[in-house]
RNA sequence: GGGCGGUUAGCUCAGUGGUAGAGCAUCUCGUUUACACCGAGAGGGUCGGGGGUUCGAAACCCUCACCGCCCACCA
């Protein structure tokens, strides 16, 4: 075997054992396979997005879950695939063509402008897939699948059909969420408010039976004026009681509107009085309902004012329209005062403009199975780590509203409705539903909207199984995903595996789509942004992996990633990662320079060194911790604890107290010393496999461990140590040696004796245990010798530290304390030297950048301080 | 307004009743044949504030402050 170069270099070998894993199919499951199942659907990532540290994050979790499971013997299928983003995607290929064409979706038309989409698709879609690969995701591709696939696109039909069958599904016109500048409806949750500075316009309604009285509003949007059509407070506010019933001159479009009484009002507010807008405000389109109030909309679709009554204002965007009213109201003595007020506003998660509540002809779904959905997260049919979460998921279940699913996008599933030609425009059009179009599509027009992309994921969890799949693997055991999508695509997914029952029974055990929901971490910068494209403050993972290596990045980010907090991302990490895995290499490469590895290691318990009964101790420790952490999938612990003990147990401790038998002179002992190595380097290979694929693979190969490859190895079990003597007796005595070792070495250091310096110690103790130890004492603290003597009487000065094992000397020579003089008296006259220059700068004054005082000071502090060294 | 997290060394974070920890960073020393992407040593924290429970609190309870997230129709 070749001698191993001193670094590891994940440029070969990552690469080499991706393409070999493809080969074998090793990723590729059988539905067929007798061995239990374990399943993970991807969280389908955008078809035309690039690889973040999110996705680094959440899909090197579900690599290290899926590795894991193969190890462990289950038959795994890790099902990966891409999500055609509706709006997303358009909003993307419609800035391209105003740039380039200067051209909207509407100059070319929907066939061409979805070609144009497709065509987009083909140029960016898919890249994201690529890199994944790049990270070493043990993904069936040949499974891959996309929510625009012909099979799937079927059932995204067929689902809207039966919902709609069953009366779930039905249009209305009702209010919702308007993106002016997507032009889409949008539901709830694609809502997000933010506070906005702005003005409350109080503004003057004459009373229209008593001239000269005025009913004063406090309003954040005098715009809408035209489109009040009552003014309310509420019943028990005995100010305005003596006005119900009467009249009050709207003063923007003249015209008389009714002043009611209404519960909604708060009468603290303002002036307690509330113009009302039903076509413009949520509340007050509900109380427009209850009083039976016309609803007048002044505005267009894009945020333009549409009201040809008022021209100074008709036409303009619905932000300046805001001034001018103000303006005109001024003008004519209607705007009682102005105060800066600050509120919240529903902005668009899109788009990122303020969204407009309108009345508008959709298609909603009201949910089914919320109660059900509730349930089955309640009882921990479905577990949900970290468990804080089920707060969250039960408090939007219990709040729930109907979901707005029609989109006015041209990009996605086509709603799968048609409107009898002859009744067209009318809203109460004859309507047909059906996976098909009808048998005489000449007398009909297929609706023109889209459905929410969401509407597609949600049967993520099965519709990208086939049957046979489907039997084998749904539920899935496990699904891996950022928390900021539970609404939008965890609970409905519970509510579609609930509604549809697409598992191999009706019983909700095998219907729900998941038994676990891993929420992860959300990668923040080290300022705590959140990482975003807009802002550019996103690394770039693939350039981290060029520096770093896949297994580097996948580890350091791991090692960082605690159980229900964000991430503070930190290069540094990453840079970690890849010392780790240098470390392990050389663990390794160490083991190798001494003869080959035996390929199925076996441990003698007979044989075992004390420092080998105590490595073997440790690593049954880690194996435990390690296996508790990943039940609660605390991933960050999994990795602490291998580092910990790879890095400190093994190599520091172990290896340089097993060097003494190595590099002596008993074979028996050697060959022992080698074989716990061989057992432990096996071991953490497959302990670390999940998190570190390429690099645990090539040792495994290297070292000759198996025939196969790791990635089906049984995971490590715990040595059995129970032949082996009085443990806790050799595992003190370990921990005393150490403690010894640290002791002298610290004499050393605080002697200012160089570290490759050797130096005679004496031990004052008597124990025939620690005589057996006295070469690797040596060994470890670089002495020309360590004497055991009980009867040592140690001359004045003589620097000495209490240790378990007894007293523990340093003897310095003559030779020793000249030369610790020589290097004293040197600093001294350095320190003189930098002492008058500072001080001459300082009669200069040519000091720029710190305070002189301070330097004189330090100066003269550690002057004293060698100066005192020197005395001793 | 309601809910949920968080506040521990310069930084990132462990630590759920018993002597305050790790890694990085800093300082000192060192190329002693696995590893300078390394080794050895050192310095550094009144655990956000206040109160309480307890023999004992970073941890449990109360309260306040600050940071972050989610939900909510105060115009």
């Amino acid at each position: 075997m070749a001698e191993l170069p001193k670094r590891y270099d994940p440029k070969a070998v990552e690469p080499k054992w991706y393409q070999r894993w493809i080969d074998n199919r090793d990723f590729v499951a059988n539905a067929k396979s007798s061995k239990p199942p374990f399943s993970i659907v991807m969280p389908p990532p955008n078809v035309t997005g690039v690889l973040t540290l999110g996705h680094v994050l959440n899909n090197t979790i579900q690599d290290i879950l899926a590795r894991r499971a193969r190890m462990q013997g289950f038959e795994v299928l890790w099902l990966p695939g891409m999500d055609h983003a509706g709006i997303g995607t358009q909003t993307a290929v419609e800035k391209y063509l105003r740039r380039t064409e200067n051209k909207t979706r509407h100059d070319l038309g929907r066939e061409e402008f979805l070609q144009r989409v497709l065509e987009w698709q083909d140029k960016h879609g898919g890249i994201i897939i690529e890199q994944l690969k790049r990270l070493g995701c043990s993904c069936d591709w040949t499974r891959q699948r996309y929510t625009l696939d012909h099979a799937y696109a079927a059932a995204v039909k067929k689902a809207f059909v039966d919902l709609y069958q069953r009366g779930l599904i039905y249009r209305g016109r009702r209010m919702i969420n308007w993106d002016p500048a997507a032009q889409t409806a949008l539901s709830d949750e694609e809502i997000v408010s933010k506070p906005q500075k702005g003005n409350l316009y109080f503004v003057r309604y004459e009373i229209v039976e008593e001239p000269g009285r005025f009913l004063e509003v406090a309003t954040t949007r005098p715009e809408t004026i035209m489109a009040d059509t009552a003014m309310a407070f509420h019943p028990s506010d005995k100010r305005y009681a003596d006005l119900l019933g009467k009249h009050a001159w709207r003063p923007l479009a003249r015209e008389k509107i009714p002043i009611i009484a209404d519960d909604a009002i708060d009468p603290e507010f303002g002036t307690g009085v509330l113009k009302v807008t039903p076509a413009h405000d949520v509340v007050d389109f509900e109380i427009g309902q209850r009083h039976n109030l016309p609803i007048i909309d002044v505005l267009h679709l894009d945020g333009r004012i549409n009201c040809p009554a008022v021209p100074e204002l008709n036409g303009l965007d619905r932000f300046e329209a805001r001034e001018k009213a103000a303006q005109l109201l001024q003008a004519r003595g209607a705007l009682a005062k102005m105060e800066p007020y600050e509120n919240n506003v529903g902005f668009s998660d899109r788009s990122d403009v303020p969204i407009e509540p309108r009345i508008s002809e959709q298609w909603f779904l009201r949910y089914p199975k919320t109660k059900e959905a509730l349930a089955v997260v309640r009882d921990h049919l479905i577990r949900f780590f970290p468990v804080h979460w089920e707060k969250v998921y039960a408090q939007w279940l219990e709040n729930i509203r109907d979901w707005c699913i029609s989109r006015q996008v041209w990009w996605g599933h086509r709603i799968p409705a048609w409107y009898a030609k002859s009744q067209i425009p009318s809203s109460k059009s004859q309507i047909y539903v059906g996976v098909a179009p009808p048998n005489d599509p000449e007398n009909w027009v297929q609706d023109a909207d889209t459905l929410d992309t969401w509407f597609s994921s949600w049967l993520w969890a099965y519709e990208t199984m086939d049957q046979e799949t489907r039997k084998k693997f749904y539920p899935t055991s496990v699904l891996v995903t950022a928390a900021d999508i539970i609404f939008f695509w965890v609970a409905r997914m519970v509510i579609a595996g609930l509604e549809f029952e697409p598992g191999k029974s009706s019983t909700t055990e095998d219907n729900i789509p998941f038994h676990h929901v891993f929420f992860t971490s959300i990668v923040r910068d080290q300022q705590g942004r959140k990482m975003s494209k807009s802002l550019g403050n996103s690394p770039d993972p693939l350039e981290l992996i060029d520096k770093y290596g896949a297994d580097g990045l996948r580890f350091g980010l791991m090692r960082i990633a605690p159980t229900g907090q964000d991430i503070r991302f930190d290069e540094k990490q990453i840079e970690e990662g890849r010392n780790f895995a240098t470390k392990l290499w050389n663990a390794a490469r160490f083991r190798q320079m001494h003869g080959p590895s035996d390929p199925a290691p076996k441990i003698d318990t007979q044989a075992l060194s004390i420092f080998a009964v105590e490595v073997l101790a440790r690593l049954n420790e880690t194996i435990d911790a390690v296996e508790t952490a990943y039940r609660e999938y605390q991933f960050n612990i999994v990795a602490q604890r291998l580092y910990d003990f790879v890095w400190s147990d093994y190599c520091d401790w172990f290896v340089e107290a097993a060097k003494t038998d190595i590099f002596g002179e008993d074979d028996a002992k050697k060959k022992s010393a080698l074989a716990v190595m061989d057992f432990v380097l096996s071991a953490i290979s497959r302990l670390l496999h999940p998190f570190m694929p390429h690099l645990t693979e090539e040792l495994w190969f290297l070292l000759g461990f198996g025939k196969a490859s790791i990635q089906f190895a049984a995971p490590p079990q715990k040595v059995g140590l129970g032949e082996v003597e009085d443990i806790p007796g050799k595992r003190q005595l370990v921990l005393a040696v150490y403690q010894t070792v640290q002791a002298g070495r610290n004499l050393r250091a605080e002697s200012n004796l160089p570290p490759n310096r050797k130096i005679r110690f004496i031990l004052r103790a008597e124990s025939k245990a620690i005589f057996n130890q006295i070469p690797t004492l040596t060994r470890f603290l670089n002495a020309e010798e360590v004497e055991l003597n009980p009867k040592y009487q140690a001359a004045a000065g003589t620097p000495v530290a209490i240790t378990p094992l007894g007293e523990i000397f340093m003897a310095i020579d003559a030779a020793d304390k000249a030369r610790e003089r020589e290097r004293l008296d040197r600093e001294i006259a350095k320190i003189e030297n930098d002492l008058q220059t500072v001080e001459g700068k300082l009669q200069n004054s040519s000091f720029t950048d710190r305070a002189p005082a301070a330097v004189v000071e330090e100066h003269r502090r550690r002057l004293a301080d060698f100066t005192a060294q020197l005395g001793k």
